[in-house]
DNA sequence: TGCTATATTCGGTACATGTCGAATATAACA
DNA sequence: TGTTATATTCGACATGTACCGAATATAGCA
C-alpha cells in the first residue's frame, strides 16, 4: 500500500528526495537513512516500515535501521499503537539536533585549540591557535543564540 | 629530519593531533587529512613532505594527497619556493572555509524545503516544511552574519 | 642532454559500511 | 499454548575509500 497518490506528482516528490538525500550525506547521513527522512518530510501522516518498503524501494532490514538510525539523530519518532506491533515513523519536530550537534562540535574544537595554544611555546603559533580558538567559539555562540532565539519563539 | 624538539612535547602534540582528525572527521575530513591539518596548526613554519611523512607515519603519496585534499577545503596553503622543487605546507589563515560551506549547506536545506512547502497540497506538511526552511534559514543567517563580523573585525 | 631531487599518479590490497534475504525474536491474541 | 503479524538481528556479499610502494613525471642544474 504505497503513501503516493499519483504519477506526475511521484517525480516532484522524489526530486526532493534525492536532493534531501543529496545535502544530507555530506553531514553524515547515510543514503537511505537520508532518503527516509526526505520522504517522511513530504508524508501526510506516520507511515509503516512496510510504506516505507515499497515507496523507497529497500529492504524491510534496511528501512528497520535506517529508520532507527534516524531516531538516533532525533530527526524522526516512533509512534507505536497498543493492538498491534506495527510501528509508524514520522519526522521529529526536533529538527535542530543536527545543528545543536554542529554547536557541540564547534565548541569542542574551540575547546582543543585553547587547550592546544596553551601547550604552545611558540609565540607565532600560540596566538594563531588562540586567535582560531576564538573565532570558533564566536560562531558557536552566534549558533547557539540563534538556537535559543527559535526555541522561544512563538 | 623530524619537526619534533624533545619526547615530552610529542605526548601532547599526538594528542593534540589525533583530538583534532576525532573533531574533523565527523566533518567529512579523511583521517589522515585531518591529522595533518592538526600537525599543521603546531607546526612552527611551514612543512616539507619529508617532515609529514617523518611526523606523521605514513607514505609520502599518502601525505601528497592528504596536503592536497586540504588545499582544496582551503584549510592549508602551498608555498612554493625558487631553486628547488620542495613544497613547503602550512595552515591557512582562512580557517572560515569550513563554516562557510556550513552556511551554504544550510541555505541550500532551506531552499529546498521552501520549494518542498510550494509543492505541497496539504496544508499541514505543507506548513511544517515552512517552518523548518525558516528555521534553517534563520540559522544559516545567524552563521552568516557572525562570519561577516569576524572577517570585519579589528 | 643527462642526473638528481622531488612530487604525483597508478595498481593492488585491506578495511569499513551498507544492503539484502534468511533466520530469529517478540507482541497480540485465539 | 500455538499461530500470526511484525520488527530486528545475522551472515554473506558488494561497493567505496584510503593506504602503500612502485612507477612515472617534472623541475633544477651541471
Amino acid at each position: 500500500m504505497s503513501n503516493i497518490t499519483n504519477r506526475a506528482e511521484l517525480e516532484n516528490r522524489q526530486d526532493f528526495i534525492l536532493e534531501m538525500a543529496r545535502l544530507l550525506v555530506p553531514w553524515g547521513v547515510p543514503e537511505t537513512a537520508a532518503r527516509l527522512y526526505g520522504y517522511l518530510l513530504l508524508s501526510d501522516g506516520p507511515v509503516s516500515l512496510d510504506n516505507i518498503v515499497a515507496d523507497l524501494g529497500v529492504s524491510k532490514s534496511t528501512a528497520s535501521v535506517a529508520a532507527r538510525l534516524l531516531e538516533m539523530y532525533t530527526l524522526a519518532r516512533r509512534r507505536s499503537q497498543g493492538g498491534t506491533r506495527r510501528i509508524l515513523f514520522e519526522a521529529s519536530e526536533d529538527y535542530d539536533g543536527m545543528l545543536r550537534a554542529q554547536t557541540r562540535s564547534l565548541e569542542q574544537l574551540a575547546d582543543l585549540l585553547q587547550k592546544g595554544a596553551q601547550a604552545t611555546r611558540t609565540k607565532a603559533t600560540r596566538d594563531r591557535l588562540k586567535v582560531m580558538a576564538e573565532f570558533y567559539l564566536v560562531n558557536r555562540n552566534a549558533m547557539e543564540s540563534a538556537l535559543r532565539k527559535w526555541a522561544a519563539r512563538k
